[in-house]
DNA sequence: GTTCGCAACGAACATTGTTCGTCGCGAACA
DNA sequence: TGTTCGCGACGAACAATGTTCGTTGCGAAC
């Protein structure tokens, strides 16, 4: 305490009004870091520092960093709002839910990291898994099927949301590097495609001949495109119709 | 060096004849410690003093932990077998692969994190990609459905690995744990449901009702069988061939 | 026989998550 | 009203991490 204001900072009278803590306080910052800095950068100390407190103090409403993120994630999905009546049949709802899941988590950065390192169990996950089970026993699903069902979707969620935030990142990445300049579209898929494609695309036939015949098709426009997204989930769904066979 | 054997230890000729540093070396430690000790535990220090070297040493042959990681992960996925014509159509060969890719990958323990932070590009990643690829071509999917299908396929590779691995971990830490008595079959399904399946169990069915409803099914045993991981494939591989439609 | 490149490495740095012990406010109690 | 006590807040510290810097010394090339 060498600084000469410090007996005003340490005045709760005259100190600048701080909210006080609580854990749903700590989850709120936590998240808002999460979209700021990014997942990996957000550390005990920098959520203590958004809070203006120091970063033991917040173990008294959290265990450990692990804890933290999975009440975070979990606070990102109460903003999803859960299809009703009005949005069709349970396809056309189930379609719409996953779509507004993988928005949603695919918005905070890699926030669905949390689903691969453990099974969420918060009640925002509750309800969604309560309202995709519904959903699916609506489509006919065998009971038995259903929780294989809501899991196989879960992986794809979760997959498809991470690959989403990584699109974000790099996009963001590019337009901030590009001076400000047009940049955009054109430096974006540039930067992405020299990536990957040219992985894929210089690959020679004799030795990868399947590779080098869809190269076209693998280009990263491919990836990008959520037509790819709609796809998959068309074929999951598809698929959980046309196995009814063996449960 | 206040060791008084330190001149015997330090001459090259009396050393306990330690093998040349080279890349494939250090990526042979690391997975071999991946194994012993775990993905997370795995640390440029750990992988330097398995192979009686400082850390800095590594960085010659490894550009980061990332890096390192990613040589581990294709190394790993070297000794997986391509399925042969012995082994019946595309779809049986397709699922045979899958297996094998989940079941090695799972083995050692949660290297399948690699493929969610960066996409693989490594030779045997490749050799996998280009098999699978040509496998989905011979079951007639459309060229350009084929990269999505093998991205879907992946996904589905990755997750079902990491859970196996989740499985194989907690079921080390019982039977260490159990004091080598009975354990295995018995304490191992205990601990296991007390953890997931207290969640699901003790929700009241007012507010979910069909998580309440399907309680039965959603018990660990239907996760924990790979019943659900046959199911799994199956669903996919069929939605496949039922969504040939619009791609 | 000299020189030069580069693998090897010791030491250090900045950061990380987490724990310990103390301080002090505010409520409960006498 | 005066005392006590629980517990949130927090400063400081610890062990461990990934990575970099500068030096050293061997071996090959000229």
């Amino acid at each position: 305490m060498t600084d000469s204001t410090s007996h005003v900072r340490d005045n709760p009278r005259t100190r600048p009004a701080k909210a006080p803590l609580s854990r749903q306080a700590v989850l709120a910052a936590a998240l808002a870091l999460v979209d700021e800095v990014g997942y990996a950068a957000v550390t005990m100390r920098r959520v203590a520092q958004a809070l203006d407190t120091g970063p033991a103090s917040l173990y008294v409403y959290v265990a450990d960093r692990d804890e933290l993120m999975a009440g975070v994630y979990d606070l990102a999905l109460a903003a999803v709002e859960l299809p009703g009546p009005a949005d069709g049949d349970w396809r056309a709802r189930l379609e719409l839910l996953v779509s507004r899941l993988i928005a949603t988590l695919g918005g905070h950065d890699d926030i669905a990291l949390v689903a691969i390192t453990r099974v969420p169990t918060g009640p925002q996950t509750l309800r969604i898994l309560e309202e995709t089970l519904t959903l699916l026993r609506a489509g006919g699903i065998d009971d038995a099927a259903c929780p294989w069902a809501a899991d196989l979707l879960d992986q794809y969620v979760t997959s498809s949301a991470l690959e989403l935030a990584a699109r974000l990142r790099d996009q963001r990445a590019v337009t901030k590097a590009e001076g400000a300049a047009e940049a955009t579209e054109e430096a974006m898929s540039r930067a992405a495609r020299s990536e990957l494609d040219a992985v894929y695309g210089e690959l020679p036939a004799a030795t990868h001949p399947t590779i080098h015949a869809l190269r076209p098709a693998m280009t990263t426009a491919g990836r990008t495109s959520n037509t790819s997204a709609a796809w998959k989930l068309g074929v999951i769904i598809d698929g959980l119709l046309a196995h009814h066979p063996q449960p």
